[in-house]
DNA sequence: ATTTTTTTTAGAATTATTCTAAATAATCCT
DNA sequence: AGGATTATTTAGAATAATTCTAAAAAAAAT
C-alpha cells in the first residue's frame, strides 16, 4: 500500500490539475479537427495556442521545442502546421519570397510587416475600414482579405 | 551604288521604324537606371514593358523568352527582374509560400488571387478605399500597402 | 493481444532562388 | 581603332525552405 501510495504522489507531481486541464482542452480540440492526440501534436499545440498570439515560422517553432528540451522532426512540425491550418487554428501570412509566418490569431485582422526585421504585428480588424470593395469577378467566391502595411525602420538604409 | 542601296534596303526591313523608337525608349529606360545596355536586358525589356501590363515570375518570362526564340539563362532574368525592380520597373506581389510575381503595374493598386488557378487580377487603386488607416508605430516609416483578396472558383473543391 | 490505421521521422528529393567564377560584352581612354 | 577596365552573362554548384518516401512507432479497432 505504501508503494501505491507513492506512486500517485508521483503521478500528481508531473501533472498539476491545471495542466491537466489545459492537457484536456487542447486533447479535445485535436479531437475535434478529425486528430489523434499524440505526444508531438500536443506539445506544438500547447506552444502556439496558450499564452497569447504568436507568429511562427517552422523553423522559430522548431527551435522552441528544442529550447523545451523536447524533440520533434522538422517534417513533423511542417505537418502539424499544416494540419492545424486545414483546421483553422491556424493562418498563414506570406510576406515576401523567403518568409512565412503561421499566425494563431484566426479572426480577420490584418498586418504590418517591418521589412528590415521580418517582423509582424497585427493590426486589428477594426482598425482598418475598407469600404468599396470591387465586385468578385463572376463565378468567383471570396476567402479573405489580406492588408499587409510594409514599414521599415526610419533613415534605415534601402532594404 | 547599286549595292549599297540593296543593303539599305535589308536594314530597313529588319529594323523598321517603329521597332528603331521602341528600341531607343527602351534603351534610354535602361540607361536612366544605370543599367548597361545589352541583347538580353533588351529582349526582356521588351517583352515586359510592351504591350500592357504583366504578371509574370521567374519561369513564365524564361518560357516567353524561349517561345520568342531567344535563350537568356534563368540567372539572367533572375538578376534582370531584381535589377528592374531597384529601378522601379517591377513590383514584386507574393501571393504563397510557392509564388510570387513581378508586376509591370507599378502604379498603387491591389489584386485578386485566384488561389485555384495561381492567377492575379489587378484592381485599380481607386476601386478599393482604404479610410482609418492606424497610426505607423513610432519609429517606422510606411513603405507601401498591400491589399490582397483572395477569391476561388465557386464551388471549387477546397484548395 | 493482434491487426489495422495513422503518425512520426530520417533522410532523400524537389523547387525556387542565389551564388561563384570563368567567359563575354560594353565602356573608357588614349 | 584598340587595349585596358568594368559590367554582364552564364552554366553549374550551392542554398533554403519545403515536401516526399518508406520504414518504424504509436494509437485505435477488433
Amino acid at each position: 500500500m505504501r508503494t501505491m501510495y507513492r506512486k500517485k504522489m508521483m503521478q500528481a507531481k508531473n501533472k498539476d490539475p491545471a495542466a491537466q486541464d489545459q492537457k484536456a482542452q487542447l486533447s479535445k480540440r485535436l479531437r475535434a479537427a478529425g486528430l489523434r492526440v499524440t505526444e508531438p501534436r500536443l506539445a506544438l499545440a500547447r506552444l502556439l495556442f496558450t499564452g497569447g498570439n504568436h507568429h511562427v515560422t517552422a523553423e522559430t517553432l522548431h527551435k522552441q521545442v528544442q529550447a523545451a528540451g523536447l524533440s520533434i522532426s522538422l517534417a513533423t512540425i511542417y505537418n502539424s502546421l499544416h494540419q492545424f491550418m486545414e483546421a483553422g487554428f491556424l493562418r498563414q501570412i506570406v510576406v515576401d519570397a523567403n518568409h512565412s509566418y503561421f499566425d494563431t490569431n484566426i479572426s480577420p485582422h490584418h498586418h504590418f510587416f517591418i521589412t528590415d526585421e521580418n517582423r509582424l504585428i497585427d493590426i486589428p480588424a477594426d482598425d482598418i475600414t475598407i469600404t468599396n470593395l470591387p465586385a468578385i469577378p463572376d463565378g468567383l467566391e471570396m476567402k479573405r482579405v489580406d492588408v499587409i502595411i510594409r514599414v521599415n525602420n526610419a533613415h534605415a538604409p534601402a532594404e
